[in-house]
DNA sequence: CGCCTTTCTGGGAGCGCTCCCAAAATTACC
DNA sequence: GGTAATTTTGGGAGCGCTCCCAGAAAGGCG
């Protein structure tokens, strides 16, 4: 049975007030009291009830990660576990705990009860004091509840409303300098593979694709754009549907996708780049590993994550004031073999 | 600010303790009582306070993973983001909360300050009811804390002491199913780049090696064992100091360093499978999409998280009893083409 | 040295819940 | 119809902490 603060408070000989103080390093106690109370600390190793302590403050410091249900099945995405680990990172750095809410990937419906039970428990109960939200689809009914809830949350990703926070990479650009790249090596048909278009990160890659072509005065064929689900069996779907259309480059709009992708052309007995040049969208780790490299969009993930933390972190600190964060990360076009960096 | 049980109770016109039963699903309520009372809590979106409730009951509902320290680094490893699918789905199903505690990737001294710090917090505060521990090394300093300080808690991997509960996958089996494998294509010289030493699964990978090699009566070659620490770099580094001593197939303890062995190979100009034949360990969904396809050892890692968490409640759940769980769950060789299935 | 500030300390109240016990209401049974 | 057993209900105490307020101690100053 670990010591309670009356029993430090006792042991010490002063007041559960003062062992309070010492605790939360507040300066009105006489340093040689401050000493011995720290001695008995150390000796008892008291350390303090989280429960009772977020009874009396109505603060945990804990915060949440929530990435809502469809996407699941993307955790096997490398993205993921770096994302995690800048927001892990960020969270111990702020003395702040993370709390994992996944939905069980189960079929839609009973996912969607799941979801609304998590919520209430998760944070209707107090449990979190703001949240994190990754690759939530536009429309995720969490939006609005986390509002009407008055949850600190960070959006990872976009959302156009004026209360909400949010860090994002930039999307549209890096997306547009990939496709200006295939541009700029002589294709003409270049196709793309796009994210699930519910989701902000795979509207705004289509959109950079759309102004690389604008820029260009090349008309978009909507025959080559093909909608993914960032995941290769994603990936090598919608590249079986591209095919007839005969693309001589694919944007993908994940490296998972491009590696789906590239499975199907290899099938079909065309060789990347040579017959078909291929770009991703990522940079994870598999992006260099795989036969050729992928010439990819890098996105800071990690970093990412953390600033999401950053912002959360001065959102729940600062309740009063409204502020709203926004902040947009740059890309960049890492060329490897994927995209034949041939002369036109 | 959301009502609480006193204010539900006011507004049904019953007490607090006949709401408290309602909540906590108590048989003796009334039904009209009972109905009544839920139509308030769904009326006035009821939920219980978590921290208050931790408080009274002493249990907080809450699950920790912890990986320690240095592994952290391997976080880029998709081992990691299936396990904690298993791991939350798990938890999901039981209604308990996951936490995850990752610790900082910076400099060893740091970051054992840091682990002490967050072990003090996370388990001495109480905020969780148990922990899953995975991938922490054999001589980890958390075992005996947990231990003494009576955390229930169950462990991936294995460690022998009489009162830890772990889940494991049969690595020595796998392991020697896949070196078997090679042997039996023709191999003779059969190299390794092992995992971690100081980790079961490093040690228990390299038995398997070792039994395969004693059943042909091959006598070990140390030359041909490399130790690695299941990253791509580590296993880049493996296959150079192995390269000199001309093995002619290579059983790399994780996939991840496979793939990294593979790359190495191929700067040295050989052949995979034609000249070195490779084999990994895990089933990443990238075995699958490296060229060429990899031969490897399957193991259900997936299952080993909601296995764990399963142990785990039992464990949490009877408190009285001292029963020890342990699991084995069996691997399977998934053979492609890294391996050259050809006659000798 | 006495009075007024400032610093330090202790105790009460309360955070929202559960759990126990006793009282009230109901049911069972002779 | 009355007593005993049982079910249902209400209220008190307490979980371990913080926060506020009032009182004690210390410091400043004429």
């Amino acid at each position: 049975m670990p010591p309670t603060l009356e029993e430090v408070a006792k042991l010490a000989g002063v007041s559960r007030s003062t062992v309070s103080r010492v605790v939360n390093q507040h300066p009105n106690v006489r340093p040689e009291v401050r000493e011995r109370v720290w001695e008995v600390i150390r000796k008892t190793g008291y350390q303090p009830h989280a429960a009772a302590r977020s009874l009396a403050t109505r603060r945990t410091r804990v915060i949440g990660l929530i990435i809502p249900q469809a996407v699941t099945t993307l955790f096997t995405d490398p993205y993921f576990p770096i994302l995690i680990r800048g927001i892990a990172d960020a969270c111990n750095a702020h003395n702040y705990h993370l709390m994992l809410s996944l939905f069980s990937r189960r079929r839609v419906q009973e996912s969607r009860a799941r979801q609304d039970l998590l919520y209430q428990q998760v944070l209707r109960s107090r449990y979190l004091d703001g949240v994190v939200v990754s690759s939530a689809p536009l429309d995720d009914p969490i939006f609005p509840r986390l509002l009407e809830d008055g949850v600190p949350f960070v959006l990872i990703g976009r959302y156009s409303h004026e209360r909400v926070s949010y860090v994002d990479v930039d999307n549209v650009v890096g997306a547009r300098m990939a496709v200006e790249h295939l541009l700029r090596l002589g294709h003409e048909r270049v196709a793309t593979i796009t994210g699930p278009l519910n989701m902000c990160a795979g509207q705004d890659r289509l959109e950079g694709y759309r102004q690389a072509l604008a820029a260009r005065g090349i008309p978009v064929d909507e025959d080559l754009i093909a909608e993914g689900d960032f995941t290769e069996q994603g990936g090598q779907a919608a590249m079986r549907r591209l095919l007839p259309h005969r693309p001589t480059a694919v944007f993908a709009a994940s490296d998972m996708m491009a590696a789906g992708a590239i499975k199907v052309l290899r099938e079909a007995g065309l060789r990347v780049p040579e017959d078909v040049a291929v770009v991703g969208f990522d940079d994870i780790p598999l992006a260099s590993m795989v036969e050729p490299p992928l010439t990819t969009v890098r996105q800071p993930i990690e970093q990412l994550g953390s600033m999401a933390v950053e912002l959360l972190v001065s959102l729940m600190e600062n309740p009063g004031e409204e502020t709203v964060h926004r902040v947009v990360l740059p890309t960049e076009l890492v060329i490897r073999a994927s995209c034949g960096v041939r002369s036109r």
